[in-house]
RNA sequence: UGGGGGAUCGUUCAAUGGUAGGACAACGGACUCUGACUCCGUGAAUAGAGGUUCGAAUCCUCUUCCCCCAGCCA
């Protein structure tokens, strides 16, 4: 089931039925507001799959608005990559790509109309005494000696700020609102800082910029957005929302915010300092490294918009703190591919076996299903020789007796081709290591079970030694060995899982992976789904990489056996 | 510590006064030219204590635990 239309009902979509019924709204307008100051990551996904999730299922619009109120590290290149991982995501804005530095002349006049109406003025406390002033959660805060300012005086001074009359950091535009509020938001946030910093759209336009609570809000209502959902850290700033689009905001629907809890997965991070950090450190090979849970990392690493969109369906939406366990995302990733992925066959740790009783220089080329399940999907050649890879692990010269694959004297199945016999294990003199396996095989058995009714339990895969595409496969695991790297304190950095990233080369592939176009998930029968690096993928020589693993109850039950 | 939120199987999301259910994970089995997929089955939860009610995860009271807020970040 690759299905992420289920929209069961979530609390929010429940706010949003109750406020049609009441005709507090007649249409749905939503939002998904990133700062373009870092790369999506999947749980930006969820945020997006839920915005723009609602505005499909109820007939409205959803905008994707650039939240670019700080220039400090905000850039066009992650404009870029947002709209790019939105877009491959599957979803659409129309036109409607807003900035909030359009708003920019819009958001002074409204703090202008705060100045007049005698809510706003400018104090010159700096940023130090400010937070003296603050207060804490047990004390009250104290009230700005510039608090009383004259409406002409705040006037004069905000323009004066606005020209770049005073220096960085010298003067600020407050809300005048209450410092013994428990609300420590409501105790006279900021609402505009004098910052001389080239913005990326704007350049030197500007040298005040408005702060989130003040622009946010006002952004939402200049849209009319009706339905601002954001996540739970944001419920204390609900009431300066309110507090501003109240003063401001007359005609139209007012815009409600509804918070719930952000994704946290389970052996990786979600946050985007960590994220810049990982990148910065180079613990990673940038943004779009397939080991990371950026959007643009897990398209490269080969997954699909629909298994993201089914993932973010399927952990649902409250307000409960949550960690989701990666494997739910693996198993959507899993599910989607099992579905679409066209199946291939490639020995990653290759080992040579010699069909004895084969003729020399003969090549069959045999019929393979390209997808089991699916006949539609039509069958493709695979040519056959007397010298072929097999896995190492599919050898065995001492093995248990559930080991179902190839150990001397033992049988199995080449799959799509015959059932082959070991004969004999042929090691390197010196170092005892296993170089080869002499094998014959059953001519009988091609599409057959063999003629006198002897059960072959074992299947393994295989590649012709003089046909195989040698390539680079690089098997890509969780980045961090523990479940919440981030958890309790100490640096993230000594959590790194060590085979997050693991290099095959020389693999071999079946010729037909020749064909292959990155983006696309082959599964490599008995191994996994991989796909075509975009990026490190030359002529003559492709890099696969692993996007999940095959389920392994093998693996499971030679664990147990070895403990 | 003041305020704002939250507590349901191991994890996650449901149940909106009427049989606590799904998904992932785990375990057992069937099937199999992928030890995959699929199918069948098993175990597994209402934070605690009181109260209201014929009946409480749900309503009330108290308690406990967890998260968020004292950036001129968002």
């Amino acid at each position: 089931m690759s299905g992420d239309d289920h929209t069961s009902g979530d609390f929010i979509r429940d706010i949003i039925d109750e406020d049609l019924r009441l005709g507090k709204v007649d249409s749905v307008v939503t939002r998904f507001p990133p700062e373009p100051n870092g790369y999506l990551h999947v749980g930006h996904a969820k945020s997006v799959c839920l915005n723009f999730g609602i505005a499909a299922q109820y007939g409205g619009r959803c905008n994707l608005r650039m939240d670019d109120t700080d220039p400090a590290g905000e850039s066009m290149e992650y404009v870029e990559s947002i709209i790019g991982d939105v877009k491959w995501l599957g979803f659409d804005w129309g036109d409607r790509l807003y900035f909030a530095s359009d708003y920019f002349e819009a958001l002074y006049d409204f703090a202008v109309e705060l100045i007049k109406r005698g809510e706003a003025y400018v104090c010159d406390l700096d940023a130090e005494q400010i937070r003296e002033y603050r207060g804490t959660f047990t004390e009250p805060g104290r009230e700005s000696p510039w608090r009383n300012r004259s409406v002409e005086e705040n006037l004069d001074l905000f323009a004066r700020m606005r020209w770049g009359e005073f220096p960085d950091g010298s003067r600020v535009l407050r809300a005048k609102i209450d410092m013994a509020s428990p609300y420590i938001v409501m105790r006279d946030p900021v609402i505009y800082r004098i910052k001389r910093e080239p913005h990326y759209r704007r350049g030197g336009d500007w040298v005040i910029y408005p702060m989130y609570d003040f622009a946010h809000c006002l952004s939402d209502a200049l849209e009319g957005v009706t339905h601002s959902i954001c996540t739970l850290e944001f419920e204390n700033n609900r009431p300066l929302y309110d507090w501003f689009v109240e003063r401001l905001i007359k005609k139209g629907t007012r815009p409600r915010q509804i918070e719930f809890a952000r994704l946290n997965l389970s052996y990786t991070v979600l946050s985007k300092r960590v994220l810049i950090e990982l990148v910065r450190r180079n613990i990673v090979n940038g943004w779009d490294d397939p080991r990371m849970p950026t959007v643009a990392g897990m398209r490269r690493r080969g997954f699909t918009p629909e298994s993201i969109r089914s993932f973010c369906a399927v952990i649902g939406v409250a307000k409960n703190d949550n960690l989701v366990d990666v494997s739910v995302l693996e198993h959507c990733v899993r599910d989607d591919l099992n579905e679409r992925a066209p199946r291939a066959m490639a020995v990653l740790r290759p080992l040579k076996v010699v069909i004895e009783n084969y003729p020399e220089g003969k090549v069959e080329e045999l019929k393979a299903p390209n997808h089991p399940g699916k006949p539609e999907m039509g069958t493709r050649r695979i040519p056959f020789s007397k010298e072929l890879y097999v896995e190492r692990d599919d050898f065995m010269e001492d093995p248990p007796g559930k080991f179902h694959r190839l150990a001397p004297g033992r049988e199995v199945r080449l799959r799509n081709a015959y059932v082959i016999r070991c004969e004999r294990a042929v090691k390197d003199e010196d170092t005892g290591e296993i170089v080869e396996l002499r094998c014959t095989y059953d001519p009988e058995t091609l599409e057959n079970p063999p003629s006198d009714g002897r059960k072959i339990k074992g299947v393994i895969h295989w590649v012709s030694t003089d046909h195989a595409v040698a390539a680079d496969v690089r098997l890509y695991d969780r980045l961090f060995d523990i479940p919440e790297p981030l958890g309790e304190g100490g640096d993230f950095a000594d959590h790194l899982n060590p085979e997050s990233l693991i290099r095959l080369f020389p693999c071999f592939l079946e010729r037909s992976l020749n064909e292959a176009k990155p983006g696309v998930g082959y599964q490599f029968e008995r191994l996994g789904y991989f796909c075509l690096d975009s990026k490190d993928s030359k002529v003559g020589m492709p890099v696969f990489n692993r996007i999940v693993p095959l389920r392994d109850s093998w693996a499971k039950i030679a664990l147990k056996g070895s403990q």
